[in-house]
DNA sequence: CGAGGTCGTTCCGTATACAGAACGTTCTGT
DNA sequence: ACAGAACGTTCTGTATACGGAACGACCTCG
C-alpha cells in the first residue's frame, strides 16, 4: 500500500515507545485528535506541518516518522534498555555511545567489566541514582556521573523513567596492536 | 520561519544537483508545476504524497528532502571539526553529540551559547585544556570536563591531536507548541 | 445504580493543497 | 521582425486535510 500505511504505522510506534496516549498526543502537539487517529490507520496523507509537528512532540526528528527505525545492537537487561548509538576505536581503546532508557522503579545491578573499562552518563530528562554499587550519586537532567565499570555498579530510576547517554570506555591490552 | 522554507531550499537543491528543470520534474513527477513553483519558494505545506512523488522522481529518499540543516551539520573552526553523530529532544532541552577533533598546538574560542546551554566532553584520545574561557580544565584519555557554554569558552590541543566526543545541551525555552 | 472522567473513532464545515490554465519572459531558428 | 517552444510564476476551481464536536466504550468513584 501507500507510503501513508507505513508512516502512519511508524507514528503510531512512536507514540507507544513513549507510553502516550492518543489524547495527551493531540493535547501537546495541537493537532485535533480525530486527524491523528485517522492518520495512524493510514487513512490520511499528512501534510508536513501536521507531521512536524507530531514528531516534535514526540521528541523525534522528522525522519523518525519516516523511515523504520535502523537496526542496532541493543542490550536489554531488567531494568535498563541500552541501544548502541555509537562506536569508536583506536590504538588504545573503544569508546561506544549508547542511549539508555532506565525504567522507573527498578533497580539494575551490573557485574564487573574488564579491567580499565570506565562509564560516562549524561542524563538527558528524569533523575537517576547510578555508580559504583557501594557509593552511587545522584544524577538530573544535564547531568553527568563517571564511574569504574571495573567493579559492580547499579542504575537506578527511583522517581520516573530515565533517559540517558551512556559512554562506555573498554583499554585495548594487545601489544600486537600498539603504536610507535 | 518555518519548516516549509527549508523543505523548498532543500528540493530545489536536489532539482538542480541533477540539472532538471521544474517543467521536466512536473512531467516526471506527476505533480504540477506551479505545485512545484510555490513549494520551492516556501509558500507551501506539502503533503506526504506530494513530497513522495517528488523525492521518487528526484531518485532519493524521502528523508533526503526534509534532512534538517543540523542532522549535516559539520562545524569547523580554525581549530576544531565537528560532525554531528547524534540528535535527541525531548520536551524541555535539545541534546546533540559530535563527534570533534581538535588540531594540535592551536587554540579554538568559542563565542557564548544560548542561555542554558551545557556542554560535556568525554576524551577518546590526546589531552585537551577545554572550558570556561577564565578557568579551563585540562582532560585525558577517557577523562570528562563540564562547563557552562552560555559564556565564552575555549578547546585547546596543547600537545597533539585530540579526539573526542562533545555532548551538547539546549534547553527548551518555550515547552508550549509554536504558532504556524 | 448513575455521575464524571478517561480512551479512540466517526462525522462535518471550513481552510487549503492540488492540477491545470493562463501569463510574461527568454531563448531559438527563419 | 516573427513564430514556436521552453522556462518559471500567478491565478482559479475543486478535492481534501484540518480542528472540533459528537459518539460509544471503558474506567473509578460514591
Amino acid at each position: 500500500m501507500g507510503v501513508a500505511d507505513q508512516v502512519g504505522r511508524r507514528l503510531r510506534e512512536l507514540r507507544l515507545e513513549r507510553e502516550l496516549s492518543l489524547s495527551e498526543l493531540a493535547r501537546r502537539s495541537g493537532i485535533g485528535k480525530g486527524t491523528i487517529s485517522e492518520l495512524e490507520s493510514g487513512q490520511r496523507n499528512p501534510t508536513l506541518e501536521t507531521l512536524y509537528a507530531l514528531t516534535t512532540a514526540l521528541g523525534a526528528p522528522l525522519s523518525a516518522a519516516l523511515e523504520p527505525p535502523t537496526a542496532r545492537a541493543r542490550i536489554s537487561g531488567s531494568a535498563v534498555d541500552a541501544v548502541l548509538t555509537e562506536r569508536f576505536q583506536d590504538a588504545t581503546a573503544v569508546t561506544e555511545v549508547f542511549r539508555v532508557r532506565i525504567r522507573a522503579g527498578t533497580v539494575q545491578e551490573s557485574a564487573a567489566h574488564p579491567p580499565g573499562t570506565e562509564e560516562h552518563l549524561v542524563v538527558l530528562s528524569g533523575t537517576t541514582c547510578v555508580g559504583n554499587a557501594s557509593a552511587p550519586q545522584e544524577v538530573g537532567p544535564g547531568g553527568h556521573a563517571h564511574w569504574a565499570a571495573d567493579v559492580p555498579h547499579v542504575y537506578r530510576a527511583p522517581s520516573g523513567d530515565v533517559e540517558a547517554l551512556l559512554v562506555v570506555r573498554y583499554p585495548l591490552t594487545d601489544p600486537a596492536h600498539r603504536e610507535g
